[in-house]
DNA sequence: TTGAAAGCGGTACCAT
DNA sequence: ATGGTACCGCTTTCAA
């Protein structure tokens, strides 16, 4: 392996003047710069990386800690990955199966200078354990962490939820069930809200036997229209799922059932994923590409302590064949 | 930050005794041992991952090349960054979005010593392209390569294609049909040889009105019925699809068209995905994550020049509710 | 058991 | 425009 110092010998300089050649500094003669390019070329020399990254102090990659990969991710990934390599930056990932001193690892990472900064997906330590590792560099979260330093790039979820009962109502339909996902967590709570305010505003009825909590699968989504269906005088005409998967699975028992959609029961998913594309689901979009966009700035912003401008995150509404 | 020279100089002993330390060498007597770990802890030491990987030349990293992150690839993806991360790896992720200049990135950076191995799991260029980095470190691939240096773990769609068959035909299905993916693929040449074989052994009707390619989403499984449909006279009972996405579609579809599954048409997907779970969907189980394993092992295998114990790969059917 | 010093392969400041 | 050289922080060989 050819080295800056076995490049400036046979050329006939100094590996400063060969370093210059590496990075465009304009201080080199033309003569100079293409003499040493191509005893570069010739010897088929790269730089070593590691050695840039112990000269400067950065590695140019970024850490991504979540318990595990999923498709809910998948948009956020794919959209980091692509705006880091645009950056120059690399993404590694890190999984910790929800074990918390695995978890640890990206952090003790970041200290050791392994990466410049780090985005928490998900996480299950502690989170006050999580922000002792800012003083090592930035780090952004996409879940809500409530810690000072550690900034979330996670959206309200009442603003969505909002927008697909305001469509329903619109509509027509005015008995609407909910499907939700997480009994306790800050989502669940924002979309809770956003039901009673809307359902206030109209003087719509509720009724509890139309709330299900903890669906987040195609199987509970169909579970909750057999339950649905227990009760034939109380029949929602409309339902309201935590995501694209619980509406596909409602979809799909609606029919076995018999039931006309959207005519005897509309159905909302959640997110816009490609199942509501390719099901024909009417759903909430969820820009999370534009999530991990921002996610990416407000890190390059600690980085390079730069202006940047973050991307507009807005929920919409994407109508389909379901309502 | 400190470094081993202060840790050094506090302990009052050299680096090489103090690196010793970190590298727990036997060859450090206890009393010095617990002395220099003692101002390390108090000094809140750690050591500089970047100084360690130019130093010894390794970074520990592996990349993995993909044009795009989907949910095929997740099992795969997960899968080798746990077995990776249990050996002390990371994974870098890089995604080219199908641009081939874009590809080569990973492959310049094992040629510029980031990443000490690389596992290919699509890519675009000319394998005997990609093939020449093969010197600058291990490569391996998902996809099939045809290139000796390049070894894949990729299975032979053969053996799960005809266990598909055998199920049904046990089962008493004659008429089957297929839904093919991508036309000239490897893949789908072997599933048809697999189709031919067994068809002409039990002297079996073929209708090329039952063969179907380019199918991949669950929209097209949905036209795939609604076409068979169009010939009352002529219809399949059974019907292998290219995935479990094509085989829901199938389902849905031909629940929709009064269709009973598996009375009426038995459907078997592929891949033994979270959806054919899910929604009950038979399907041929693919080892994804031993593959991943493999990958690994096979990489480990040229990184110590070490004896590794491949994982065996094998199809298994899993029956479900659609047959 | 411990130390001295030469790498590893660049960057960047200070001279000239 | 170019060169000299002190880093960056750890590993490893050779001696003692």
């Amino acid at each position: 392996m050819s080295n800056l110092d076995l490049i400036a010998k046979m050329a006939g300089f100094s590996k400063a003047t060969v370093s210059r050649v590496l990075n465009q500094s304009p201080h080199v003669s033309q003569e100079t710069r293409n003499k040493i390019l191509s005893i570069m070329k010739e010897l088929d020399y790269v730089p070593n990386r590691n050695a840039i990254s112990l000269s400067k102090g950065q590695t140019m990659q970024i850490g991504i800690s979540t318990e595990g990969i999923n498709n809910l991710m998948l948009p956020f990934l794919n959209g980091f990955v692509e705006i880091a390599s645009q950056y120059g930056y690399q993404t590694i990932i890190y999984t910790s199966g929800g074990d918390a001193k695995k978890e640890l690892q990206p952090f003790e990472d970041l200290r050791r200078k392994r990466v410049d900064a780090l985005v928490i997906i998900t996480s299950v330590n502690d989170p006050s354990l999580l922000r002792s590792y800012c003083k090592y560099g930035p780090i952004v979260s996409w879940q809500r962490m409530d810690q000072p330093d550690i900034s979330s790039v996670a959206m309200d979820q009442y603003e969505g939820y909002w927008l697909a009962l305001e469509h329903l109502i619109e509509k027509g339909y005015n008995r609407i069930a909910n499907a939700f996902g997480r009994p306790n967590s800050i989502n669940t709570h924002n979309r809770m809200r956003a039901y009673a305010d809307m359902m206030g505003k109209h003087h719509l009825t509720v009724s509890p036997k139309w709330s299900f909590s903890s669906v987040y699968t195609i199987r509970d989504g169909e579970q909750v229209v057999r339950d649905l269906l227990e009760h034939k005088d109380d029949l929602p005409d409309a339902i309201l799922c935590a995501n694209d998967y619980v509406a596909a699975g409602a979809l799909c028992e609606a029919r076995r059932q018999q039931l006309k959609v959207p005519e005897d029961l509309a159905i909302v998913g959640f997110d816009n994923t490609e199942l509501a594309h390719t099901m024909g689901i009417t759903s909430i979009h969820n820009p999370i590409a534009a999530q991990a966009q921002n996610a990416f700035y407000l890190l390059l912003l600690q980085l390079l302590d730069t202006e940047v401008e973050l991307e507009i995150l807005q929920f919409s509404l994407i109508q389909r064949f379901t309502t």
